[in-house]
Order: structure tokens, then sequence, then C-alpha cells
DNA sequence: ATATAATAGGATAAATTTGTCTGAATTAAA
DNA sequence: TTTAATTCAGACAAATTTATCCTATTATAT
């Protein structure tokens, strides 16, 4: 299970992967209301994915947020590892620290396998996959 | 990802079954220094767990917690579901509430496989399995 | 130049989760 | 019957996550 911000930052990074086309940024509040999402809170999230070089940003009018060909190439993994951590991919399913292959806790076999997969799902989405080349036109709201 | 909370109660959940022996019953004291939780905060979810059916509890001295052969007929999935809700099984990869096979978030197909081979893996690790006369003795803490 | 509309940054606030304290009730042993 | 050891209950506290506010900065159009 993802947080919230995590939640929200990947429904943003597809939305702004869908509608990014040359010379043109798209804001915040756009972004907000088309992933159903608190206005300020999605912009101090895509801030700090911006620090980090995860998507373009310019300030000013007609300014916003922007991703190119080269931030398409990052997963959805990548951005979950960003904000959430690795945790969801590579820790325990009872929590434990020190649980591996050599010092399996009780559901390690199993849980592992699975855990495995849920990484390849998000590993293997690449914001690419939506940039507007490829769009369907996928909806991140109830219309 | 559970809840910290989730994941202690499992973990203590599995310790109880465990050691549940006739005329037994496990204190908290034991329980946490055990699972390396907290032991007034399991306390707290145990008793709630204790309210809800999952196991029995017995007050004053020598009292503690007890699984006996009914209560052990749960699944690891119960325990998850009875803390932390469904969301974690039935929920959406990207948070969307509405999400749904008829429905579908971007990455709606390719998630659900894995969840709901995630939820598979907890429900069919049921607490029968670890209990004494099955028991392999898995630790639940670094030694 | 000026007005306007956008992100950036830092502080703050609200909500939720995690963890603790205190005292009451209960049970069994001594 | 007293004492000790336990869970139970509710309030409280701390920490973390989620969300907002305010001001500064930047860029564009007019």
């Amino acid at each position: 299970m993802l947080s919230k911000t995590c939640e929200y930052a990947l429904r943003a990074m597809i939305y702004v992967a869908q509608h990014s086309r040359e010379g043109e940024m798209i804001n915040i509040k756009e972004i907000a209301a088309k992933i159903n999402s608190p206005e300020l809170f999605i912009g101090k999230i895509l801030q700090g994915l911006s620090k980090k070089g995860f998507l373009l940003s310019s300030k000013g009018r007609y300014g916003g947020f922007y991703i190119d060909d080269k931030a398409a190439r990052n997963s959805l993994a990548d951005i979950v590892i960003a904000i959430d951590g690795d945790k969801v991919f590579k820790g325990c399913g009872l929590g434990l620290d020190y649980c591996s292959s050599k010092n399996p806790c009780p559901v390690h076999h199993e849980y592992k396998k699975v855990r495995d997969e849920m990484y390849k799902v998000y590993r293997e989405t690449k914001l690419s996959k939506f940039r507007a080349e490829n769009c369907t036109g996928a909806v991140l709201k109830r219309i």
C-alpha cells in the first residue's frame, strides 16, 4: 500500500506525461482538478519531484510542469521509491527488518514471490507509455 | 504495505498461536519482547482483536492471551482486514476509488492480478499453521 | 514598465497513526 | 483475606503524514 502522497504523485505524473506537448506547460490547478487531489498539496509534491529531476517546471505566467522524453524514461517504481522508499518492494510481509531468504519470516517465501511481481508491475510501467503520442486517454478521476 | 499496527498484530498473533498450549496464557510482556514491539501498544492492539473474537484473553494473575482451535481458523488476511481494512487487497494501484475492471485505471489489469495473489498469500496462511503441534519454531525477531 | 499568473519556499495547521500513562477490574497464589 | 500480577478502559502525548497559508520569485503578455 502506497502513501496518499505517493498515490497523488503517480496520478499527477501520469497526467502530466499524457498531456506534455511541445512548448506547453501544465499547471497545478489543472492537474489537481483532473486527478482529484488538493491543489496546494500536489503542488508541493511535484515541486519535490521536480527538484529530484523527475519532471521539468517553469515559473511565471504560462508556467507549469512538463515531462520530456528523458524524464519519461522513469517508471512508476522510480517515483514510488523516491517518495515512499523501497519498503513496499523490498520489505518483509510482517514488517521484520532482518527478514531475508537466509533468515526468512514465516511467510517470506510466498510473500517475496508476489512482492517481486508487484515491483515488476510498477517497474515496467514507464511514463513514456502515457505520453501524448501513445496515450489512449485513460482518465484518472471519476468524470 | 501494512500499517505498523497491523504488522505488530500479525507477529503477535503468530507468536501466540505458536505458544498456545492447554491451560497456559501468554502475557503481553513476553509477546512484546519476542516480536520487537512496544509493550503497551501491542497490549492495546491485542485487546482490540480479543474484543472482535480473534483471540481469547483472561485477566488477573497468570492471565494473558490464547488462541484455541477455533480462533486458529482465522487467516492472516482476516487480521489485516480487521485492522487496516481491505484496501490493500481490494484497492486501486493508484489510489482511485472508482477503479474497477469496467472502469480501469492505467495499471488496473496488471496490478489486480498481483494484488489478488497477494491476498491469496495472506488468506491461505492460517494461524493453525503456527500452532504448537505444527510449529517449526519460526522466530519473529532477531535473536 | 506594469500587471498578471504561475511555481518555490518556508512556516504553520490539521488529521491520523503510533505510543504512553494511570487507575480500575479481575484472577489466583500465598 | 491479602497481595501480586495481569488485562481493560479511557485519557493523554508524541510523531508522522497530510494539507494549507503566506510571501517571494519568475516569466509572459500587454
